[in-house]
DNA sequence: CCGAAAGTACGTCAGCTGTCAAACTTTGAT
DNA sequence: ATCAAAGTTTGACAGCTGACGTACTTTCGG
């Protein structure tokens, strides 16, 4: 094993940067996409971790694959494999911490339609 | 003269959308290209309406005059001439209302550096 | 051991958009 | 009347990035 994981599950953690490096013009530029905001919102809305696969997306696998990868870069998700499954988190306190009050401006798009 | 104009100023007035037909993806659209952020930081900074040619922008004319027009479409300011000036407002409390939190989730960039 | 499942990595491609220069318009001053 | 100031409009263009398919990797089940 490598770093803190809190259940007994995989390993093969992907690089997750620390959310003091990250600026407003990155996150801006992830959550600035449809697509990466309705993963957002459903793990916002979720009560666990989702693998990717269960949130279903506009987008082939591939492509869905990029908007996980620019969303965790920007700080907004973890991830974590369980079996073939790669696992999303809401970094939601951390997040809120470095950002206040954005995620909450986002998520006036489900409390609307 | 043509409409409703607060102080006896000039006319040519742009079309300005209402809040409640502008969504969020049109929004974040606007927002995340820096120079239209720092145009809203301005903005919000400033105690008055500013005219486009006090806020001085890394760009040329035109492209300013396109950014302006992205932040106006996007239902962030408000655009009136005075002279051949044109003056910009932040639309404060009604875009705060539409989209509660956005506007103080931008100015954290003000607060760090 | 083999196959299916779940993603990832890579290369490509099309469309968007931020940029500029140049020509134009309007207004205020001289 | 002229001229300068302040923006606008109109192309044109370059770079980014979201999209895809294909090939590849890893893991779990039978």
């Amino acid at each position: 094993m490598v770093t803190t994981q809190r259940n007994g599950q995989r390993d093969r953690v992907p690089p997750h940067p620390d959310l003091r490096e990250i600026g407003l013009q990155q996150v801006l530029e992830a959550v600035v996409d449809p697509v990466r905001r309705r993963i957002v919102a459903e793990l916002d809305a979720a009560a666990e971790d989702l693998a990717c696969g269960t949130i279903d997306l506009p987008v082939s696998k591939s492509t869905a694959t990029h908007h996980f990868h620019v969303l965790r870069e920007a700080g907004l998700i973890r991830q974590y494999y369980r079996g073939t499954s790669r696992m999303n988190a809401l970094r939601r306190e951390e997040f809120e911490e470095a950002f206040p009050g954005l995620l909450g401006a986002l998520r006036i798009e489900r409390e609307r339609g």
